[in-house]
DNA sequence: GGTGGCTTGAAACTCGTTCTCAACCCCAGT
DNA sequence: ACTGGGGTTGAGAACGAGTTTCAAGCCACC
């Protein structure tokens, strides 16, 4: 389902990895072409995992130690933010022409919605000044239930922790 | 250097704690108790080794599955909150009669500092509100480099990863 | 086409964290 | 105090994400 969202300029994203591959003497390997391309036309924050399975079906094979070794250098690039919502592990998203931007992370379903906020990038500039601090860069991430998800059962979201028979002393 | 800050209700939260474990038919043990008041009795985010160091300075041994099964307690009593500073590990800290509050993480020597911020308090409510989520959660971490540290070196941080012997195409 | 050096992939490895299970301890009842 | 039962403990195995190793392979420049 879920109708292809307006592609980004995963073009571009490919384009720039050439150029930084050239500009680096960095030998552009037809695996490193696939794991960049496959991540720049994604509009999914995903995991390595995710990836690999994009490959597959495509039938291109990549040993996973490649998957990292190319995230690692997308990131360093500069085109690929690195996430962690806790999960255990990472997650990887293109970094598009878009400004910085913050995460909503529904806890029930896991969709992750985006936003940006004005007010935000003003405060914590302002906050690192104020304890002296050189900001470099930052993290936030709001919790909750999506809308959708609010409907189905009254989501418990864990804290069933009690021992069965408790209640007496 | 860093003289040791005033103690915070360290006592409480172990009384605290021991409610929590009556209230709930939980047995105190040693090892429980000792884990707490490491926990309770410091200033720092502690890391599980880091406990784990302490436990052994006062000649008590607990094992490591028992240390994590005892913060997961902690925490789902509400009395320890768990962050990740993206090290790799957690680390944890006492949820002291203070209001939430927000890191600031120098990127040099690794120094946590607190804040709060009312307005942030407002408005990651108002965020959350906006794109329909019920918010739970939310954590905001800002890294940079501290006063102190910016004086050391004009400090590099990582960033030297073109191949030795470029700038030749 | 050859050649040198970086890249690749499979597997071993690291390390934080969780699981397993027999022995043990807390604590309520007596 | 003593006992019994059920949760807890600890050592080690297991797990999983991520990294390293190293021989074989490929890219890119000649």
């Amino acid at each position: 389902m879920t109708s292809p969202p307006p592609k980004l300029d995963a073009a571009e994203l490919v384009e720039g990895f050439r150029g930084y591959m050239r500009d680096h003497n960095l030998p552009l390997t037809h695996q490193r072409e696939a794991i960049a391309s496959a991540l720049f036309h994604s509009e999914e924050h995903l995991s390595v995992e995710d990836i690999e399975a994009i490959l597959r079906d495509e039938n291109v094979h990549v040993g996973k130690a490649t998957v990292y070794r190319t995230l690692d250098l997308l990131v360093r690039a500069g085109l690929v933010d690195e996430h962690d919502f806790g999960e255990g592990f990472k997650r990887f998203e293109p970094r598009s022409a878009r400004s910085h931007h913050e995460h909503l992370i529904c806890l029930a379903c896991g969709k992750v919605v985006e936003f940006t906020s004005e007010r935000i990038e003003r405060m914590k500039a302002l906050i690192a000044d104020e304890h002296g601090f050189r900001h470099h860069h930052h993290r936030l991430d709001i919790y909750g239930v999506c809308s959708e998800c609010q409907g189905r059962a009254a989501v418990t979201l864990e804290r069933s922790h009690d021992r069965p028979g408790g209640g007496s002393r």
